[in-house]
DNA sequence: CTGAAAGCGCTTACAG
DNA sequence: CTGAAAGCGCTTACAG
């Protein structure tokens, strides 16, 4: 018992697959098609348990109702409640998913993004590696319906969703004064090039009350415990007394080190960009700059759905998003 | 400019479509076509960046290297850890990935089962969360290769990736009672009837010393927090000094619902089953029952592919993998 | 109100 | 060694 076509109710209600196709498309009515006549297809399609071939829809219309996800890591929570948001914006609009991952792998990416648009994804969703538009571009066809999310470009004629990288950590460096800090430390992360990094790398300096004062330390990303536990043994004789880590990842390996130290770091204020769940259950606890992950999400389906519609007609849209401090 | 096709390149050459087709499908030599003959197509390919379609191919040959995943939520860590497995796997042997979520919906469940069905996977990797493998029977077309992991079902006719749970819960026990603890609690989590939870709670009660002593306590999946806290202050006044969590989920509500309360139960030992980086972070560390999500997911994609080459030759399997202490 | 036909881009017997 | 043709399952002008 294979699976029903189109022929398959139409033969055996003696009519055309056309007419098969177009009420079961719901263009019966707009097509004047015999109410009586629709009635039986749709009743004979349901006996039959017939289900469309998308693939063969695909290739006719040139349409497939997959949107492509790339992201870095999608086991690191961040990426992981991005894709769930967007899954669930994507579900209720009709598209399904199609999710890969990079590791900050360059190459990776370039061979998924070529290799997603071989498997003719509507658009793409992408929170890319790259240090330059240009590798996009170049992989892009004419066109392809692209938005970025979380990592954008400057000056790229593409849709992007992020947030007010600069501003955050603005706020982050506010909090620790606030909090009788004299002198902050920004952990940080290679590579730097990544828009979401050296923004608030930028907001770091920026509003750093004597910008001699400024620290930053790089973390590698490929040894993010070993960066940390040596930035702390490099910062124990010096004079400083609160950290922002630039990105959770950090956040969570100085908790760690820190667990594993002994709290010798107590009279050290701490605070990250992105919030996770443990900043509330260790001691003393985080606080944190919070992304809009879900609004992210959402922004981005909604523009990718929005260009398709378009197409060129309109220009590409940079959503910038407010982050939200959290205080603990 | 347009995506170039078979006819382009076949146009271009003066060759037919089908002689494009098997060179680049690499079956040019044993077809004994032309050394030269295939260079010029293969040269020519690479000229007009040539990507085969996908939906044209897959509609022709019945297969499209995809594999559909559906897991409860892909940003709980353990499923966004295991999603990554597949997805190592998976991208290894040339398959792509659909990934879905399904927050234990049971109706999200069985839309998406078809909908992957219908998008023409090639198989499907499901964690679910039925209550019956007639669900599944239900929705399945004759034979369509599925593997479960994570949660599977009794003498369900399919392949499938699990863990010792028994064993592992048996460990913990164990464990706790190597620690000095006299009487342990289980938190579990509703719904019982899927397997990992129901068998973990099984190795609970059986390798309690004294069976009397069994103390379940149930907490609704759609409110652990809440389940959690009236948990805690039900037990203040009972002499217990254990804690065995039956997921990550009851864990990191018990970690956030005791750093709330100030460390008021610091004579009480815990341990967890799935093993979470933060176990490390917190103070007391916990230990925990470790999961080989790796091989689990490595194990689902390798079942099914397979399953693709056997068809019915061979039974289904059912993989059962040991879990590790992790003794803080 | 409905049908016949073309064609999306591919692969695979079949024929020579 | 290579080509012509059929057909996967669908949608959409076109015709009546």
């Amino acid at each position: 018992m294979k699976k029903a076509s189109l022929k398959d109710i139409a033969e055996s209600l003696g009519v055309s697959k056309a007419l098969v196709s177009l009420v079961l498309n719901g263009k019966g009515d707009e097509r004047g098609i015999n109410k009586q006549t629709q009635e039986k297809v749709r009743v004979r399609a349901k006996e039959l348990n017939y289900i469309p071939n998308q693939y063969a829809r695909g290739l006719r219309i040139g349409r497939t109702n997959t949107i492509g996800v790339i992201v870095p890591d999608i086991s690191n929570v961040f990426y992981g409640k991005l894709c769930k948001a967007i899954e669930q914006e994507a579900y209720s609009k009709g598209y399904n998913l199609i999710i890969s991952n990079t590791y900050e792998d360059v190459q990776k990416e370039k061979k998924l993004i070529s290799d997603l648009i071989n498997r003719n994804i509507d658009g793409l969703i992408l929170a890319s590696s790259f240090d330059s538009k240009n590798e996009i571009d170049g992989l892009r066809e004419d066109k392809f319906p692209i938005v970025l999310v979380d990592r954008v470009f400057d000056d790229f004629n593409v849709d992007s969703v992020s947030v007010s990288n600069t501003a955050g950590a603005e706020k982050a460096v506010e909090f620790l004064y606030a909090r009788g800090v004299k002198r902050p430390v920004c952990f940080s992360i290679s590579p730097v090039y990544i828009s979401s990094i050296s923004e608030r790398i930028q907001g770091y300096i920026g509003s750093l009350k004597n910008p001699n004062d400024a620290k930053l330390v790089q973390i590698p990303h490929d040894n993010i415990a070993g960066g940390v536990a040596s930035a702390l043994a490099e910062l124990k004789n010096e004079d400083y007394d609160g950290i922002f880590c630039v990105n959770n990842n950090i956040a969570k390996a100085l908790l760690r080190e820190l667990s594993n130290q002994g709290d010798q770091l107590k009279d050290v204020q701490i605070i990250s960009f992105d919030d996770l769940e443990i900043f509330d259950i260790v001691h003393p606890k985080i606080s944190a700059i919070a992304q809009p992950i879900d609004e992210i999400g959402k922004s981005a389906v909604n523009l990718l759905l929005n260009r398709f519609e378009a197409g060129d007609k309109h220009k590409p849209e940079g959503l910038v998003l407010d982050t939200v401090l959290v205080e603990r």
